[in-house]
DNA sequence: GGTTAAAGCTATTGACAATAGCCGAAAGGG
DNA sequence: CCCTTTCGGCTATTGTCAATAGCTTTAACC
């Protein structure tokens, strides 16, 4: 029996295939096993378990993910940057739909490679807000309303929650086109103390 | 050994509180099945399978969620109800985080009770943002950007992704603030025809 | 070429959903 | 009030998972 010539990351590039093809839920060992040319506990030469092989697919995930966001934003500022980085977001996570749902997953506490790669990920949105002179809780603020807006969106068009005739493109350009509405007048939206 | 008295929604309803303790995923039917006292085959009688279950569940999740909703709503309108309704909503995901999973779980084709529980709660959100006088695919866009946007901030805090010291609550009251004030301009931010 | 670590394998376990088939409890009609 | 019938429990079992134990073979290095 000939070596598969498997690694650690090969096992995580390959299970990303697949969970893209058949969802994150329903990736098994035993499936990626059989696409590896290999049987089920074999796969445990190089990983530790399910867990850590999702962990995997996230790093790998996040990476990917950042590297997009900051290849739209490149070039760009202010309102521009937003669009552009917002509908790469959204394009990349329709085209790897499990990817997008494991580059959610938190990092465990501790974990320091996935925690570099997430807030490289977050920096770079962090970074395009700054043509908008937000600092401290108000960049904090917006950052969060940008991430959620963007997710909220994308999870739902995902799942088919968005059943009705009208053009989800269109639905999309303005919800973007909002947001960048409210960050215009990000200051003056600061509700009144409850 | 006496009868156990259970019924499909009490079984339901048992299963909707587990689930918000443990997690919808780590629900169980041995679990569930221990906290009825009675054996877990026992529960076939009264259930069709564990992706059923789910499905009543969040048929029941909906349902509470609807009435939440509209609860909130009543006796306000325009900014006023948005707001009140978007406070209503993140409160009950909070308390119910299992549950507010299931409502977001798409009812099967020709599944009607499942579908009417899901329209009755859309509605409420569309009735709500009428006061916008916003009429066709302006009202799907406005409808698919309010639940885009509570949705998304609601899932990532319940995942931990906000963790700097940030006030979540703050934040949140700055996302809804930001999204009545794009609603405000919202027959002026059609994006340009891309 | 011999040693050894790594990478494959079979066999097995334990958790889980699900099915089959039995048996006692409760409900209703004569 | 008993007899029948239905229905809600039960035990036993299966198939699919992830995961572990322990063996064998490959290939890298001296």
């Amino acid at each position: 029996m000939p070596r598969a010539g498997l690694t650690r990351d090969r096992v995580a590039q390959e299970a990303a295939v697949m969970a893209d093809e058949v969802g994150l839920g329903r990736l098994t060992l035993a499936g990626l096993a059989e696409r590896l040319g290999v049987r089920q506990p074999s796969l445990y030469k190089h990983i530790d378990s399910i867990a850590s092989l999702r962990r995997d697919i996230s790093v790998q995930a996040k990476r990917e993910l950042g590297e997009v966001l900051a290849r739209a934003a490149v070039g760009r500022s202010g309102a521009d940057a937003i669009s552009a980085m917002s509908h790469a977001y959204r394009d990349w996570a329709g085209r790897h739909p499990a990817r997008y749902e494991a580059s959610n997953l938190m990092p465990a506490p501790g974990d320091v490679e996935d925690e570099t790669v997430s807030a490289t990920a977050i920096q770079v949105i962090t970074d395009v807000l700054t043509a908008y002179r937000l600092e401290g809780d108000d960049a904090i603020d917006a950052i969060r309303a940008f991430r959620s807006t963007l997710h909220g969106f994308v999870v739902y068009e995902a799942a088919g929650a968005f059943a009705l005739s009208a053009d989800v493109d269109r639905s999309f350009d303005r919800l973007v086109a909002g947001f960048i509405v409210a960050l215009g007048q990000w200051n003056e939206t600061v509700p009144p103390v409850r």
